[in-house]
DNA sequence: CGTCTTTGACCCGCGC
DNA sequence: GCGCGGGTCAAAGACG
């Protein structure tokens, strides 16, 4: 019985061990990838920085941007707000076209670098993958009010040009976003300030509106209300863009508004409230990045939106983005599918659910098989409470592997931890909103990725801060000044769009120090 | 004391 | 023209 058993275990522990093997290297490709990113995202940066310190003569400055987008684009691209995307594309592809392209695969370029592989040339008529009747079901309910056609229609407002370059003809496009959330609203990033609220037809929970104070003259607005059917679920409106340099963490969602706006507005030329729209390139890189990297897949230029959905209502086009699912029990795997892939691939990458009992071990190592499958992040198993910082130390772990972090098939080897707890914390993680709030946040983040040098971010602090506070992973990882940056918060905190917003444990505290 | 939230009132657009 | 509903304003209160 012993021997049998023994040899069970030999068995498995070589199986184990040749997947460890794979992983590891797997994680040293990875890690040199993530170098290489690195170091193209800090020279980006510094272009960047350079270009805005030279000035803001930016409305002239196009001309010159254009020479240096090709560098400045991770950032540009948030900053821009989707206007820029087509010009992002240049940059993202320049860097070692070859190398990324796998990276840009496996998604764990996570658009550090903003890699959207957009179709190059000429807007590329997208067809999005939107449900109909999702669509008119979600917008009727959070977007289903008609917001105010401020600028483009009826009156410009100060600041709102951007807006009226988008869409002219076009009443604000708005963006709404579904997530489940604990928190009376879900931090993106930005600073906001409540000036009304509202009891909406249909729904008991009261509508906030909250107006973004980054920027005294700021158009940008939203809306946040729970949903009635599913209480847990934070139902987020955004309109407008930004007119103002965006927190790092703000981006993301900054620039899918505009985007939105963007793509609505060409949508609209066509049919309004049909399912496909055209989108232009631009639309498609920044709603990618909103949409945590759908997927890459080179033969589509398929905009897919797993979980989102648009409607055009004659005046307020709408998108919605579902990172929620309406079953508990899957609703992780929507988000995952959402940010991962598309649906039929997303079940595959993020193993929150699997774990291998034998090995003890959190199935990264899996990931050799499904990475090269879709590599769309490989496999992810986290524990609970490492979640976050496994999340986070893929990125990280470029040079040394913390032995803490299971996700590393050697430490991992290492520091076997009880299969029990770890499935359990599995399991939480699995249904745990918050995390698949914060995950979803932590992707778009670092997709989002840019400056949170404004520290306008932070500057959210007052408002948004107890919801959550930026911790610059420049602050952990020296080298990058300008990453995403890593919010470690309360365990019911929700955010949208910043950075590394990892919910649970941590220091929930971290707030005020960072943002400045 | 300053800032932010709350909340009732007001304004505006739309449908009947 | 009227009523309804959404969106915004602004005074008052709460909080740090």
């Amino acid at each position: 019985m012993s021997n049998s058993k023994q040899l069970n275990w030999d068995n498995q522990l070589e199986s184990a061990k040749a997947e460890m093997g794979e992983a590891r290297e797997e994680n040293r490709r990875l890690r040199m990838h993530l170098n290489q990113i690195m170091k193209d995202y800090q020279t980006l940066q510094m272009q960047f920085h350079d270009i805005v310190g030279r000035g803001a003569t930016k409305e002239s400055t196009n001309t010159t941007r254009t020479s240096h987008q090709e560098t400045e684009e991770p950032e540009f691209v948030s900053l821009s707000l989707g206007r820029t995307s087509s010009d992002s594309r240049k940059d993202i592809e320049k860097p070692s076209k070859g190398k990324e392209d796998l990276e840009d695969k496996q998604g764990l370029a996570l658009g550090l670098d903003c890699k959207f592989e957009v179709p190059k040339t000429t807007p590329i008529e997208t067809s999005l993958k939107l449900s109909p009747e999702n669509s008119s079901n979600e917008v009727k309910d959070e977007a289903g009010e008609t917001w105010p056609p401020p600028k483009g229609v009826k009156t410009m407002r100060s600041g709102d040009d951007e807006e009226v370059l988008l869409g002219n003809s076009v009443k604000k496009a708005r963006v709404s976003v579904r997530i489940r959330c604990d928190t009376p609203t879900m931090n993106d990033g930005c600073q906001w300030r409540k000036y009304g609220q509202k009891i909406a037809k249909g729904n008991p929970c009261p509508r906030a509106y909250y107006r973004c104070t980054v920027a005294p003259s700021c158009p940008v607005r939203k809306q946040v209300q729970r949903c009635a059917e599913d209480m847990s679920i934070l139902i987020t409106t955004y309109e407008g863009t930004h007119n103002h340099p965006l927190a790092i963490s703000a981006t993301a969602m900054a620039s899918t508004t505009s985007a939105a706006a963007s793509m609505l507005s060409s949508g609209s030329s066509s049919t309004t409230g049909s399912p496909s729209t055209a989108i232009t390139a631009s639309t498609t890189s920044a709603l990618r990045g909103l949409n945590f990297y759908l997927s890459d897949n080179p033969k589509s230029n398929q905009f897919v939106f797993p979980y989102s959905s648009i409607s055009s209502s004659p005046s307020y086009p709408t998108i919605t983005l579902d990172l929620t699912s309406s079953s508990s029990s899957s609703h992780f795997s929507k988000i995952s599918s959402s940010f991962l892939s598309t649906p039929r691939y997303s079940s595959t990458n993020l193993n929150f659910n699997s774990w291998n009992n034998n090995t003890g071990v959190l199935n990264y190592g899996t990931q050799s098989q499904l990475y090269n499958k879709n590599n769309q992040f490989g496999s992810l198993s986290f524990s609970r409470q490492q979640t976050q910082e496994i999340f986070y130390q893929s990125f990280m772990q470029k040079s040394n592997p913390n032995p803490s972090y299971p996700i590393n098939p050697n430490t991992s080897q290492q520091q076997p931890l009880p299969a029990d707890s770890i499935a359990a914390a599995t399991k939480a993680i699995t249904s745990d909103p918050n995390f698949q709030s914060a995950l979803a946040a932590a992707l778009t983040s670092i997709i989002g990725g840019s400056g949170n040098g404004s520290g306008s971010d932070s500057g959210g602090a007052k408002t948004l801060g107890s919801q959550g506070q930026n911790l610059n992973l420049g602050e952990s990882f020296p080298g990058v000044s300008n990453f995403p940056s890593i919010v470690p918060s309360a365990t019911n905190k929700c955010y949208s769009t910043p950075s590394l917003l990892f919910s649970t444990s941590k220091s929930k505290s971290t707030s005020p120090s960072n943002g400045d």
